[in-house]
DNA sequence: AACACGGGGAC
DNA sequence: GTCCCAGTGTT
């Protein structure tokens, strides 16, 4: 859940998630399904489907016991190399690099690195090993905490920093030019419509999104494709449309622009169900379509 | 190596 | 508005 995701907006999904599921055997278990629907709002969703399949993966190959090693751990579903290292460095004291973050910017300065760091993860992986001693877990956490606290993203604090007498950063007298930040390029701006059709009883017709890309398998209402430019809506049923207004959505590579119609109809269309007043709050909604629905007058506004 | 992949908190 | 968060998987 922390990876690329603060803690704050960590909390109370990571509660949820071990009380209903305080094992990695009744996780496993657990219908996909239900574990999206409990991550609906968290984001990059391709974390709860690798959580699922980790779990399952754990009780299949390692009989429900994770392994202890960096290198076994980085074999299951997202468990990538910084997750495969803090496990085995906190959990375990192996000596291996744990690079987050936070030890990126850390190094970024201490090495005064003259390109970003996304370009150096060697070089700074490789100089963060040399330097792992024997309480590897603890050094792994203090390099965290030391990132966190003291050489934070707008505040160096040199003054009361461990690692000042060593660090080529404060000596360039400017530690904050430090990491570069790569190149950025503008986001596209993208358009679409969302049709959010009301039963006479109330409910809201929903439909599960594709298998693969954004949003997949989350809950959506029907909607046109996002594109670069405006196209004029295409109703999917015959209907008293009304324009209920506009959503935007800034998703990590581009913006989003939904213009929200609702009508009140009460025959289905081909894929989806009708999700009950109710029922609608557990649905595993995007923030995006938490938006349309809100602007829609179908959910109080989050 | 570059890109896809969300959302929110802090400033 | 911008920046960045206890990154990973795909191409």
């Amino acid at each position: 859940m922390l990876q690329q995701t603060t803690i704050a907006a960590v909390r109370d999904y990571f509660e949820k998630f071990t009380r209903l599921w305080p094992t990695v055997h009744e996780l496993a278990a657990a219908p996909l399904d239900d574990v999206l629907a409990r991550w609906a709002g968290l984001g990059y969703y391709a974390r709860a489907r690798n959580l699922h399949a980790c779990a399952q993966a754990v009780v299949s190959r390692h009989d429900g016991v994770f392994p202890s090693t960096a290198a076994d751990l980085r074999e299951l579903p997202g468990i990538g190399d910084y997750t495969s290292a803090a496990i085995a460095a906190i959990c375990h004291d192996e000596p291996v690099a744990v690079v987050d973050g936070n030890v990126d910017r850390v190094m970024a300065r201490f090495l005064a690195l003259e390109n970003p760091v996304r370009d150096e993860k060697p070089l700074v992986r490789s100089r963060v090993q040399e330097a792992v001693p024997r309480r590897a877990g603890d050094f792994a956490q203090a390099m965290m905490d030391l990132g966190a606290t003291i050489c934070a993203p707008r505040r160096a604090n040199c003054l009361v920093c461990p690692l000042e007498p060593q660090c080529l950063g404060t000596r360039t007298g400017n530690p904050l030019a430090y990491p570069v930040p790569p190149a950025k390029k503008a986001k596209p701006e993208r358009f679409g419509h969302a049709y959010v059709i009301v039963h006479p009883d109330g409910s809201i017709f929903v439909r599960q999104r594709g298998p693969k890309g954004l949003l997949a398998k989350m809950t959506e209402v029907p909607g046109s494709d996002w594109t670069a430019n405006g196209q004029p809506p295409a109703f999917p049923l015959s209907a008293r449309w009304t324009e209920a207004g506009t959503v935007v959505h800034t998703f990590t590579h581009f913006r989003l622009t939904l213009t929200v119609w609702t009508a009140s109809a009460s025959t289905p269309l081909d894929e989806g169900w009708w999700s009950a007043p109710d029922s609608l709050t557990s649905e595993a909604f995007p923030s995006l379509f938490r938006k349309v629905l809100a602007t829609a007058g179908a959910l109080p506004i989050p």
